[in-house]
DNA sequence: GCATATTCGATAGTAATACTATTATATTTG
DNA sequence: CAAATATAATAGTATTACTATCGAATATGC
């Protein structure tokens, strides 16, 4: 995988100038991410985005149109990079079990490496995604926007992986709410490790929410 | 429970005057759950509060130190509220598994009724921690925050909650992730069935949400 | 290679937000 | 009735989240 360079491309609702058609752009993105891993999406603004790219924030405003969107536009980067490898680890693999064994791990284990497949650092974005991403959509306009197909990428993960439940058993009838449930707990319960602990038993470093999420969809599904 | 007219002290650090002790400040907490409700938590301003409640928004000051602090304060009084019901409703039930089953219930169900135990309005307070509250511990601040103790009523209902599974099944090693698992994702798969339907299979009005919940955690403890 | 878009930097400006401070008046309490 | 407390009214500040304009640099099209 890490040498096919591959392109993601995003719903061009998200911005008003791509980000990728320019150095200029890319680099909005790439220092964005870093950014907000460091001080947070409340913190975040345009006009300390311009400082680090020694731009003004007038500029920036010429490809988001706000930094909600932004932020939308990156996990929509990062769930179209997921639906990329769990495409990539299950092509070819007839057990649907097998398959599904292989989504959890892809969904619920940590990015720690960055693949460099592009000018973005997924290990960053995926911390990014873990205490963020949830914000995207929690906010009184995600009817309009959901509309708008802003939350897509995200739903193919979802759909994708409960494709491969209802393969193994066609008759389950929750089969997107325990993916989602997946998802999301494993973000929840690694932000719960670093920052409220006694909410979990998991430790950075572990693999254990992996195991705890594959065993309870091995369960529940049977 | 109705009549018993319970109250709820919160860590009084989370104030500078405690709200409950005036009437403008019931009248705060009253209002301010009614306009978070309508309008989002970003745009919840005290100068809005402050028109509804014909004060200056310098008096809302007086009782808490800034918004994020006011939803940390609804919030824990929301869990120390959920613990009453849980306590009261697994009291003198000597069968852990039915006491498992009666919690589960009330971390699941939707909560239709005011119960007026108070000035607060429970149904809507409920829609707020469904929609916002994630948002009280989603901050750089979180670290500082919980070592302030700001989180502790929604520790105590999963410690709670996880106990009654240990009593159940004493090797079980991640009782506080399965429990933190059930109601964060109930919130979710809630939050999802109103406004990113094709993430859930869930319906609003349906129990589906309890019976999926019910069951995973069934199966895995088991 | 010259005209013409396009892009970007520089600057300015605005309305709203998130507070803080001060003073005077009203109300409670001892 | 005095003293303490609470609140209303007002003013003010720094920051945020934009929008607008203009001129210089750069790229592209013929």
């Amino acid at each position: 995988m890490k040498n096919l360079n591959i392109h993601i491309e995003i719903n061009s609702e998200l911005y008003s100038k791509n980000p990728d058609s320019t150095e200029l752009g890319q680099n909005i993105i790439a220092k964005s991410i870093e950014l907000i891993y460091e001080i947070g999406f409340e913190a975040f603004t345009f006009k300390k985005l311009g400082i680090l790219l020694n731009s003004p924030e007038s500029t920036i405003y010429r490809y988001f149109k706000n930094k909600h969107i932004l932020l939308i536009y990156l996990t929509s980067w990062y769930w179209a990079w997921i639906e990329y490898q769990l495409v990539f680890a299950t092509t070819n693999v007839d057990s649907p079990r097998k398959r599904l064994l292989k989504s959890i791990d892809i969904l619920t284990k940590p990015v720690l490496i960055d693949n460099s497949i592009s000018y973005i650092n997924e290990v960053l974005l995926s911390q990014i995604i873990i205490s963020e991403s949830m914000k995207s959509y929690h906010t009184k306009s995600v009817d309009e926007e959901n509309k708008k197909g802003y939350f897509q990428t995200y739903k193919n993960v979802v759909q994708r992986v409960s494709e491969i439940v209802l393969e193994i058993n066609a008759s389950y009838k929750f089969p997107h709410m325990l993916i989602s449930t997946v998802i999301e707990g494993a973000h929840q319960q690694k932000y719960f490790a670093e920052h409220l602990p006694s909410l979990t038993d998991t430790k950075k470093g572990t693999n254990s929410v992996t195991e705890f999420y594959t065993n309870m969809v091995i369960q529940v599904i049977k």
